[in-house]
DNA sequence: ACGAAAATGGTACTTAAGTATGAATGTATC
DNA sequence: GATACATTCATACTTAAGTACCATTTTCGT
């Protein structure tokens, strides 16, 4: 029994040393509990040997129980690590890292109808518009859209009086502001 | 020693029970191994005591030495399971989940200073382009730069020259379409 | 300091833009 | 069918835009 109390002893400072390498050697990822294990438990075997093979003779036959119960305190140390490596499942911790993405939005143009309704053009209005905003003269739209240059005049005015501006340059320059146009 | 055997048998049944009940509660986060620890251990507690206590008077004396060895497998049980919790560092497997989010781009204006060299542009024409790009008539212009029309009309006649249209629209149509106003 | 380019301004002119008004026709909506 | 609105076109006019040409002054690089 005294045999015993001095393993014991010596457990604890083989453990406390096993520990202290395991913290030290974390760098290196995954397999540390098992070959800290195997660390651990060759130490112990080396430890018991070395302990007792010093004094083989004298203990055999004297403190054979002694011996029997460290072995069967060795066995179930190691049933017990087995247990716990069962019971302790990993931790997964999962972290959302929210990862700002500057996606390059296509300048894409989205007509903003509310500020357009309010405008209360009509659809040849629209029409005459849009080719305002392309820098078009009114020679020109008439001839895109097969008209006299008089109806694009009356055209051209009726926008200039419903958009609250006085000139086809600011027209473009709120038809923009207003995201109505490209 | 046909008792210990029997106390093995009980161990094992007791472990996967409490193990397939870890399983099931593993929602809730945190202790899950100290309160299965727990269970385990009295658990076997109880049934030690049960087993023991209905043959107490026959076991006492006969097997005492068994009782011993069994509650030494029980102690270095979980002094193992003690050791395992020391060496096996909770592992905290860390799952970077990239969650993409989508900044706003604003509308951010990136002069196109390529495009604007090349118009070849002096200073006073380029005042005089951005006032344009405003929708601003030329009295407009000559009265915020402190100048006359006909100063205003040379400088609008060249800028329609450099860039190569043919009306204060088309500049404006031409300034957006090139980057070099907003 | 000199020359080239830039900046300013003027006059005269042409052209396009914009206004005002009216009218004919088409198209829904009740 | 009457009404209201949209569409088209025309005439006459005013105003702003744009051109052409010239002149003076300022700025800047070598």
């Amino acid at each position: 029994m005294a045999y015993f109390s001095g393993l014991w002893a010596k457990n604890i400072n083989a453990l406390s040393w096993v520990k202290t390498n395991s913290t030290t050697a974390s760098g290196q990822s995954g397999q540390i509990g098992f070959s800290s294990l195997w660390a651990y438990g060759i130490t112990m075997a080396g430890l018991l040997l070395l302990l007792k093979w010093l004094e083989w003779r004298f203990v055999i036959i004297d403190h054979s129980i002694a011996i029997y119960i460290g072995l069967i305190a060795l066995f179930f140390t190691f049933f017990g690590i087995w247990v716990a490596k069962q019971l302790l499942e990993v931790k997964t911790q999962t972290i959302v890292v929210e990862k700002e993405i500057y996606v390059p939005v296509t300048p894409e143009f989205v007509l903003n109808e509310i500020e357009l309704k309010k405008l209360n053009l009509t659809s040849r209005e629209w029409d005459v518009l849009q080719l305002i905003t392309q820098g078009k003269s009114n020679t020109e739209i008439a001839s895109d859209l097969y008209l006299s240059t008089s109806t694009i005049k009356t055209h051209v005015s009726n926008i200039l009086s419903k958009l609250e501006v006085k000139s086809r340059a600011q027209v473009m320059e709120k038809a923009k502001r207003l995201k109505i146009t490209p």
